[in-house]
DNA sequence: TATTGTTATACTCTATAACTATA
DNA sequence: TATAGTTATAGAGTATAACAATA
């Protein structure tokens, strides 16, 4: 007897709708942003660096599971942007001081404004136990996994 | 009275955690692809050829919502590695008929298993009744935006 | 010697748009 | 002219590794 093939489709795979899902979120999110010149990744370091005094890049590198390299040109556009400055640090000079400007202190809450927004358009309509029991799972795949990294793309 | 500033923290979205939990899914599929020197749109690309006759590029492209560039360049790269051939089209010639070769349909099968294997380590210990609750509300969300594209990244 | 941040290089994915061959 | 496929260009994101400055 001849061994059938036994190729699953895509669509029998929870991962695969969990990333088509997912792909449209962040890309209608990357829209919004856009219309602010900010990137997703971008917002991300945005966003770690609000409400903070002075953050080192490879804190910042640690935190949302990027490379030190990655962050550096992430923080030179944000420096171009004139939404972040970089800082020599006070004690030990091998470490930057990143903070945000007052442009971009300025410019953080709308950003999340942004992201409340897009969320709420994917998942506004999901009941309240819904919405808590997919966060749970989620949560719960991160702590079995021992996921780290902040996704961003 | 000022006004707060109102930032709501990243975890606060369930796009943050489905993307989060969904990039690395994807991440460990493509380590296990890269194994069988594959990446995850060549996969989607060979999984659209399988069982299949012949399928244009244009087609392709419509399917998986990428542009016709996009699939000419993934097509080179399946071709370079002689699972996917390219031949001109019977009666029309601007149609390209694309098909798996000998080699990239023994490969396919061994790519499905491990899509099935990596989709069973993320979300096996889910209990049925979990598992088909978040793909209903994954379909409610494809369906109630109108979405198209299958995601590569 | 170890660590921080920078830079160079390279690769993937993506999109736009100009180009060709065919119809 | 309209469409299919190709190619050039660009940009975002990622990673590795070599490098300079600092400790």
């Amino acid at each position: 007897m001849p061994k059938p093939p036994k190729v699953s489709p895509l669509e029998a795979h929870l991962g695969y709708w969990l990333r088509f899902v997912s792909n449209h979120v962040s890309h209608a999110f990357s829209v919004k942003l856009a219309a602010c010149d900010v990137t997703v990744a971008e917002w991300v370091v945005l966003r770690e660096l609000h409400g903070e005094d002075a953050v080192a890049p490879s804190e910042i590198a640690a935190r949302i599971g990027m490379t030190r390299g990655a962050i550096s040109k992430l923080v030179d556009r944000l420096a171009a942007k004139a939404l972040v400055t970089r800082r020599p640090g006070r004690d030990d000079r091998r470490y930057q001081s990143l903070a945000l400007t007052a442009a971009g202190r300025a410019l953080v809450p709308g950003l999340a404004a942004l992201a409340d927004r897009n969320d709420a358009e994917f998942f506004g309509h999901l009941k309240p136990a819904e919405r808590a029991a997919i966060e749970a799972v989620m949560r719960e795949i991160v702590r079995r996994h021992g996921l780290r990294t902040v996704p961003t793309n």
